[in-house]
DNA sequence: GACCTCCAGGAAAGCGGTTTCCAAGTCTGC
DNA sequence: GCAGACTTGGAAACCGCTTTCCTGGAGGTC
């Protein structure tokens, strides 16, 4: 590969110069010598190693970016708002998926860390383990005494600078909304029972009913995704209403009463939670409570750049939208 | 930060020996020391600078991926496919998104190729513009001289190994697929007419068309997006059968008819390409051509990691699938 | 017991840049 | 015409790690 000093002996001048000319600096260069350098770098087609750089400015253009699974819009659009932030900013962005796994989450961390990124994000919902967080804490810190900075989205488990959907107000609002419409027999799809963003949603709406007078509603657990609104779809009971506690469950179980040729929002009114966009041509269009997913990764980087000392958490609420997906009963 | 030169002090023991204990080495060191130098690394936190071992080791083990937009499922399902084969290697990986800026996506490989990442992988169409693609290629180029390895996902306008659908032939079999229902008036919602991928798809549905005796379909360009199909949808002439040449176009399609009342399949029927997992449970189930994205995304990598000296191009074939979205007719 | 081979450990030379520190001009103002 | 203030260019130290090369001691052979 050509390096810095390939460039400059081409050029006939020093390893300073031929840096400060490619590299940025404060300081000038004459305009001679710097056509020269600049003619003779575009010849060799030289690119500064940028490990190289990393390693003598002790500071990386890289942030990186954790998340679940890419191919959930949820965290799609998370990361999408998080990468365009970094490439307004001139920052490189690193991704990982974990699928799941929190000793993934772990060990990408630390890998970032080894990175020297300059930040790193980690998104979606943790599980309330505290042996799992507890050594996810650790690998943070470990980050963070290095001079890293980190920010969350989900919940402030961490400790860190954390963008936080207000999942309990967004479900408790829905609730109090589908009430309004007359229903009174509600069931959760409330995905897994340790799953803190889901057990939220789940307790936001449970308590709205609640104070509102009604009775609790039926709670199946189930995994997080579409095939497990799908199967938790079929077990529920006497309900007029399914809240599923997020968008693509939501999807399965309407695929489910398709299949069992229960109408919707005849029989049954469903409402989801998200406002995935790639879902917004879904058939009955889905009763949901929308969430700004790009600007909260766009938000959370902000978050992680910024050198504020006292850690900060940030709710970002939701807006609950109507659509056909209920109706209105009684 | 903690640096080696901490632990080894810390250890008792030179930076040779804390090294080959903590980064992997052919040498063996003794129990005693490998033990002192293991404790000295966790009491501290060590963690490998990663830019230090790149440049010392004259390698990374980083790739890249480029892809337009991740919040559109078809390049998602790519990066994850491809993100899931990097990490069974140990690989790391470094996304950008080009939001379909040609330009973007030759500064991105410019910045891949000054982290000296290990691989690129450029995924998603490409215009056929000479300009742009020969920039392109000479960054690519530049790269691979450095012994830089790339593959493409995609079509073959690169010159590197590249992975590409068999649009035309899968569009065709979608063509005489759809005729042998009684279709004979065809509109194709064709996208941008300079985008390789949506050009041959268009033309392979034609040419089969032509091939049977039909008529020769209306052809509506456009936007390569849900917003793109939305609106050329309402340019369809007389036709009873749509092919949108990808299925986010299809759902856009679905949606300009269902607000205008027209029922699908049973006032005209519409088929799309890719077979988005996301939209499998859309509403009516959308006729399309499968496409094994993940499996694409993940052989990508792979022929990109190889040494193999010819340039391998692989032809990857769809499979045509016939859902309620087309109708027999006639 | 002398000789040779092996092997663990350390010193030091890179890897490709950045940046500090000097030296040598080049401008000012008088 | 000259002291002093800026500029510009280069030499060299340094970033943190890997790896080559060297040294001394242990183990084996005849």
């Amino acid at each position: 590969m050509v390096t810095l000093e390939d460039v400059a002996k081409q050029a006939g001048v020093s390893l300073a110069t031929a840096s400060r000319v490619l590299n940025g600096s404060t300081r000038q260069v004459g305009a001679a010598l710097r056509a020269r350098v600049e003619r003779a770098a575009d010849e060799l087609g030289y690119r500064a190693n940028i490990a190289a750089q990393t390693l003598a400015r002790g500071a990386s253009n890289v942030i990186g970016i954790v998340v679940h699974d890419l191919t959930d819009p949820y965290f799609a659009a998370l990361a999408d708002g998080a990468m365009r932030a970094a490439a307004t900013e001139g920052l490189l962005v690193m991704v990982g998926t974990t699928h799941r796994d929190p000793e993934q989450e772990i060990a990408y961390l630390a890998t970032l860390h080894a990175q020297r990124v300059r930040a790193v994000l980690l998104v979606g919902s943790r599980v309330a383990d505290a042996r799992v967080t507890g050594r996810l804490r650790e690998e943070l810190a470990r980050y963070q005494a290095g001079g890293g900075r980190a920010a969350c989205v989900g919940q402030d488990l961490l400790g860190v600078d954390t963008v936080a959907p207000a999942n309990r107000e967004g479900a408790a609002e829905l609730a109090r909304s589908l009430a309004e419409l007359g229903h009174t027999k509600f069931a959760v799809l409330a995905g897994p029972p340790h799953l803190v963003t889901a057990a939220d949603r789940c307790a936001g709406f449970s308590e709205a009913l609640d104070e509102l007078g009604l009775p609790a509603p039926q709670v199946i657990h189930g995994p997080f995704d579409r095939d497990g609104g799908y199967a938790a779809a079929s077990q529920v009971g006497e309900a007029t209403c399914v809240f599923a506690v997020n968008d693509v469950m939501a999807v399965g179980a309407l695929a489910a009463y398709r299949e069992r040729g229960v109408r919707v929002p005849e029989d049954v009114s469903v409402a989801g939670f998200d406002d995935i966009v790639t879902l917004r041509d879904h058939v009955p269009a889905l009763t949901t409570v929308r969430l700004p997913l790009k600007d909260m990764g766009a938000r959370a980087l902000e978050l992680a750049l910024n050198e504020e000392e006292p850690v900060v958490v940030e709710k970002v609420s939701g807006e609950v939208v109507l659509r056909e997906s209920v109706r209105r009963i009684g």
